[in-house]
DNA sequence: TATGATAATCGGAAATACCAATTAAACAGA
DNA sequence: TCTGTTTAATTGGTATTTCCGATTATCATA
């Protein structure tokens, strides 16, 4: 049996890859370039394999380099995390958990989430960050983040899931609108273009249209805003109708409007809300209670 | 960040976690008592904590040493893994596979089985291992098998699955019984205490008793054979009869016998059969394309 | 043609990993 | 009680590895 590669010479190919040029991924290592540099030549030549191309002056990851980071990113994780359990005399809910969430649910669970998780678990460190559902993923898999709260069905790439509960989606219009509509909602009733969603890059707008049974509807408008906080504010100057998500409207995102809720058409109009994490993840038990924590927030909780 | 343990160092853990003896672990490692007990000292200094209680002569495991050598059993096969990825030049169906199969499947699918895998994945070594379910959900767990191949359903802890089809059981008896009997079966025809099952270490008894509906039932009878192929011997010779999965009959286990195979009571009568595998894995990919190996031999192909 | 940036290489120093031998303790048997 | 055995820890010295600083080689570009 050949030698294990020394987790030490692992991260300085990670730091390579994500620096992408020696000197820098040496700092980021608090090593010398000449240090690193072997480092990976040591690398190589134990998994007998090519991981860079080198060209002279600049160099390139292989294909296979690339997946070796992969794996190697999967391992120093493990050994991090066992190194902090360790530590905190295997407390689970110790230390730096970094949770990503969408723009769509965030303003509407972090503050009672922080709040119940610092009482619980007073020695847990939440990190959140808010980003779309396509950069959240990407930073999950290059190790950046621990866990994500999103909304689905989505494409989750090679990622498992916890589905935690459902979200309803709401018919948000004037109150003056209101009783000419009734419920469930007859789109007919509404004029053309006078329903305004959320620009493309938030999922919401696709889990939205379809929950709703709106595809390609003639009455979508095709101005699109950047936060729901937005679509109230128009909503309420009567430019016409938006969907809110439940959770929203729980957190009081009408108040101070003259805005009214109605049940849109289609019999399960909702989008579920989920906590994905990476399939090699060894800190299973961890998510779970956050898991917990975040379901007990939902309109409807589904966690088994 | 305090420095992550050395690969080498989990190692050591390991081999004394599995010897619970230095002078032993330290062979198994190739190095000296002294080298190795320096390296758990050393490793107990890194994590800050203790992991085996002392008494002069001998040791025992803390809790948290138990949970740190589950969390290095995953980072070092993980990490034997990229070296093995590495020098395969990327190939995932090439070294070592370690499958464990129960013995009331084994002799119905490894035949075919290693011959496919040998045509498709020359490199691939697989290495097969018989043993019951709860032995080798336990050699799975401490990681001296990759991956299973059980009937379900069952508790298989907390490891992952896939379902990879069914497998209907038979009510095998002589021909002359056969006639008195007719099908669907009606038990009640049959003499008491004359079905004859496998003893209770094997899963197969209660799958069938289960999918068969005979809880209970006095037509069983107490006497239980270690293998289907007694089961056979026994049903021939008339002593009674028998519940034998189809992938057995499929292999031909009633050729040159005077046995027929009834369909048995009970609409869904048949065991699930299943790949396990831990969820802290590397090789799923891997893993899957012996799932449809596998799932390819099976009477009910479910693999989706 | 110089200049600056890059990664590889080299030689020596520092750190470490390792072993053999020894010690210390517990135990079993005479 | 004495003795030999088994156990893990300790010690001291050696071999190996790791790391750095300096240097080199290559290229882009000013």
């Amino acid at each position: 049996m050949s030698k294990l590669p020394s987790l030490k010479n692992l991260s300085y190919l990670l730091a390579l890859h994500q620096e992408q040029n020696f000197n820098r991924a040496a700092a980021e290592c608090n090593v010398s370039q000449s240090t690193l540099s072997s480092g990976i030549q040591n690398l190589e030549e134990q998994l007998d394999c090519q991981l860079i191309e080198r060209d002279h002056k600049s160099f390139l990851f292989t294909a296979l380099g690339e997946e070796i980071v992969e794996k190697a990113r999967d391992i120093i994780s493990a050994s991090e995390e066992l190194l902090h359990y360790a530590q905190g005399q295997g407390n689970i809910m110790e230390g730096p958990l970094r949770l990503g969430i969408i723009p769509t649910i965030a303003p509407f669970v972090i503050g009672e989430l922080s709040k119940n998780l610092q009482n619980k678990f007073p020695k847990l460190l939440l990190q959140l960050s808010e980003d779309t559902t396509q950069n959240l993923l990407h930073r999950l898999r290059n190790g950046e983040l621990d866990i994500l709260l999103l909304a689905l069905p989505m494409d989750i790439q090679g990622n498992q899931k916890w589905i935690l509960g459902r979200d309803p989606f709401k018919l948000v219009v004037h109150k003056e609108l209101a009783e000419t509509i009734g419920e469930p909602v007859d789109y007919d009733k509404l004029p053309d273009r006078s329903i305004f969603l959320l620009e493309k890059e938030h999922c919401m707008t696709g889990h939205a249209v379809a929950a709703c049974q709106l595809t390609d509807s003639i009455k979508m408008n095709p101005f699109t805003a950047t936060s729901l906080h937005s679509l109230v504010q128009m909503a309420d100057a009567r430019l016409g109708a938006t969907f809110i998500p439940q959770m929203a409207i729980d957190q009081g995102i009408l108040e101070n409007t003259d805005l009214v809720s109605l049940k849109p058409t289609g019999q399960e109009a909702s989008r579920d809300i989920g906590l994905v994490y990476r399939p090699t993840t060894s800190r299973r038990q961890t998510f779970r209670k956050i898991a917990e924590e975040v379901a007990r927030l939902l309109p409807v909780n589904t966690l088994n």
